[in-house]
DNA sequence: TGCGGCATCAACCAAAGGGTTGACCTCGGG
DNA sequence: CCCGAGGTCAACCCTTTGGTTGATGCCGCA
């Protein structure tokens, strides 16, 4: 049991007036932690991450505005020395994590996590090593047992889009794409979900989380 | 503008520790108002309104667990001289909206408000006058507006089918009818819901809450 | 260096879904 | 008592989607 002797100096971003006082009303308490600031949008963390000193970055997944965590997250810590960024959302679809990872997340926690068990990850991102939830990790590991499952970026982009609706010649159109790049896509898709319609597809990728609602 | 002389008695219900301690730090700061307690499932809900004397209950709609918020809040609501509910949540379909206030909440409110407008929310509720966030109010006109939203039963438990991935063969089948039938219906959903096919009916659907994901 | 996975596209055919018209039945309310 | 809405079905036609084959280029890894 090692006590840090240096403070966690602390950027809060999440969209939610009522969540960013909760956060430090949870984090405050604890006598190593430092809250730098707390912002409203991903724009704003990503400006103060690079201006402040800080040491962790907690960052939502979903900003009302424009821009993402995960975009937010890879400008972060594309900077050489900055901070670590620990993303803390509401869901825990493989897609959220997949991207959060992928853009350079330390660690990955869900908002219905406890106080201590949020102040400990902080301390663990904060150390450098990854924290992930759980739920989080559980995920991560059926996801490797099975990469069957596992879609490309473009075929997430692709399913993506038919989720919302949208007809191949839509999607095509989106996605600068002939109408025969799509099908074949979703073709490929269709195998690895052992599917064999777009709905089905979107029920069957829904259900394991691999795209957003 | 009249000042409450009384204190407003706040009970919050959250299963996201977090949220309980920002609507704390974010109520606690106004004089008039007094924190009861702060629950995490919807079943301690119902025990403390019923046990203490409480004039607001702050309800999620979402818990983790089995009950919902909705189903609190009714079970509050229908003993006389209880509590008034002032729903938060994160989501704003058509089908919790409704949900709620058929469940006799008093008001309805997003988690991203901010803090003032929270506080007014709260004072309305507890004078027994109806608080709807803007977004939400927009969404019941528009519900009212077009009352052909409203899917009929058979549509619905067509639709259901149709968003889980069956075919209209499937479908037909499951329902003992046959696919000229399955067609029809679908032709009337795409009309009631302004599209046209069944991917983007399916999506429609689901973003008004009129099926369950 | 070459294999395999990912992404891209074309052309084609079969099948499913989408859209229309028209019809019949039942039930509940004006 | 009749009308309208919901539910059921048939026959038809056209569009979209599904499935195949085959081909190209790129990139990473063995």
């Amino acid at each position: 049991m090692t006590v840090p002797a240096t403070t966690v100096r602390l950027l809060l971003a999440d969209d939610h007036p009522v969540v960013r006082a909760g956060l430090r009303a949870v984090l405050e308490t604890e006598a190593d932690f430092e809250i730098v600031a707390d912002v409203p949008t991903a724009e704003q963390a990503v400006r103060l991450a690079a201006e402040c000193d800080v040491d962790v970055v907690l960052m939502d997944l979903q900003f009302g505005g424009r821009m993402l965590g995960s975009q937010a997250t890879a400008e972060i810590t594309a900077r050489p020395g900055g901070p670590r960024v620990l993303v803390l959302t509401t869901y825990d679809t493989d897609a959220d994590i997949l991207a959060a990872i992928e853009a350079g997340a330390t660690g990955y926690l869900l908002k219905d996590a406890p106080p201590q068990e949020l102040a400990a990850a902080v301390r663990t991102a904060a150390a450098g090593r990854s924290a992930l939830a759980p739920t989080v990790a559980l995920r991560l590991m059926d996801r490797l047992r099975t990469p069957a499952t596992a879609l490309s970026r473009r075929e997430t982009e692709v399913l993506q889009l038919v989720a919302e609706g949208h007809s191949n010649a839509a999607v095509s159109k989106r996605l600068f794409l002939s109408q025969a790049t799509v099908k074949s896509h979703l073709v490929h898709i269709y195998a690895k979900l052992g599917v064999d319609s777009r709905t089905s597809a979107v029920a069957a990728a829904t259900a394991q989380g691999l795209i957003r609602r």
